[in-house]
DNA sequence: CGGATTTGACCCCT
DNA sequence: AGGGGTCAAATCCG
């Protein structure tokens, strides 16, 4: 954490420096006049770059921190997963899998679970987003985009990634939404078995839920299980799912989400993570390192910075809160800040193509623009 | 002891 | 009538 921390103030001196040189008169950028229309645009542009790599190099040291201590074994600390998905957002596909490669790489502990994590709630995503829409989630295709051999990664952390993999090529139905009595609205996703503990349960969403009921249903070999928000009772949260395993696919649930969360609009619902990051003017270092964990990666930073494209300074920039946070459910807390990199990473309606060619176009350039989204 | 789960009964809709 | 969804008392569990 030091050297995040070092990182960081650095990066601040750096920056001061640059608006010290701008300010002064007869300073470094221009011999004969203080206007900044003076000034080489090539020794600005350079400055900049300067105090850009720095800030570029602090986040990625702190991200790969908070990765580390945060997320690294404990099945129930899902934390990092909004800090996560922010960033894959602005990364783009490409990004997202050198940075998991190089993560994977610098790590010695198992990272199935942040593919979870990462993955699950992309899918999440998507069915918000993109009702109707079909499409494949081709983890795989993602993963090899930036170069990573799929087999490879198959073999690195044994089945479990397998399995996780296995789980998210399954096909999203396209949800119909019909219209029931309470006008809640369904979600339908299939879902991998936990990789971890009870196998008799889809993995984490994130949200904490509460079973009701269990029914065994007509013509089916599994029984059905009906889950409501925990905070149901605290905040009159609405959302409901239904878990039921599939027939042909004992090892995939078919999830059916009922309903929107809206427990994280009370100003006392369970808050977690990303709260603190809204503004520049809140940073104040971090809640959830794990002191457990050990100290900072001692790992390629330098070789790593490929990852980070961009100096986002409006860090988290959602308030978003699910029903999720402090809780003694088995289920971790864990916040849902979705991306948009969901868009990218399926591709609607053709189950069998090639997901590369929709991931990328070929075009020659990295195809990367942080600010591209966010413009549009 | 309090919160979560289990499970048979009950309700509602088709 | 019967299937699916929910209730709620009993039970479990940390």
């Amino acid at each position: 954490m030091e050297e995040v921390l070092n990182s960081i103030s650095h990066a601040c001196e750096l920056a001061k420096k640059f608006e010290s040189k701008l300010l002064l008169p007869n300073m470094a950028f221009s011999s004969s006049s203080s206007s900044i229309t003076n000034i080489q645009p090539e020794i600005l542009v350079s400055s900049i770059d300067e105090v850009v790599k720095a800030f570029i190099s602090a986040k990625e040291k702190l991200l790969l921190t908070v990765m580390n201590n945060n997320l690294m074994g404990a099945a129930s600390s899902s934390s990092f997963a909004p800090l996560f998905m922010h960033e894959a957002q602005q990364m783009g596909a490409r990004s997202f899998s050198i940075m998991m490669q190089e993560w994977m790489k610098s790590s010695t502990t198992s990272y199935a679970h942040t593919m979870d994590q990462v993955m699950l709630q992309m899918q999440q995503h998507h069915h918000q987003h993109h009702e109707g829409q079909q499409g494949l989630f081709d983890v795989r295709a993602a993963l090899s985009v930036g170069g990573m051999d799929p087999q490879q990664l198959r073999n690195v952390e044994g089945s479990s990634v397998e399995k996780s993999m296995k789980g998210f090529e399954v096909e999203v139905s396209p949800s119909r939404p019909r219209k029931r009595k309470n006008d809640a609205e369904k979600r339908i996703v299939n879902l991998p078995a936990q990789q971890l503990g009870n196998t008799e349960m889809p993995m984490e969403d994130g949200f904490t839920w509460r079973k009701y009921g269990q029914k065994e249903i007509l013509g089916s070999k599994y029984q059905r299980s009906y889950y409501r928000c925990t905070h149901q009772k605290q905040y009159g949260c609405p959302a409901k799912k239904q878990v039921q395993k599939i027939e042909n696919n004992p090892n995939i649930f078919e999830v059916t989400y009922l309903g929107d969360h809206t427990c994280h609009m009370s100003s006392t619902a369970p808050s977690s993570f990303p709260q603190q990051l809204h503004q520049l003017d809140n940073i104040n270092i971090m809640p959830p390192f794990n002191p457990h964990q050990g100290g900072a990666p001692t790992t390629s930073s330098s070789s790593s910075s490929m990852w980070m494209h961009s100096v986002s300074l409006t860090l988290g920039g959602s308030s978003n809160r699910d029903c999720a946070g402090p809780s003694t459910s088995k289920y971790g807390g864990g916040d849902y800040l979705v991306a948009d990199m969901a868009d990218v990473m399926f591709n609607s309606g053709n189950s069998s193509g090639n997901s590369m060619e929709s991931l990328f176009p070929s075009n020659d350039d990295d195809n990367w623009d942080p600010n591209e989204k966010k413009s549009s």
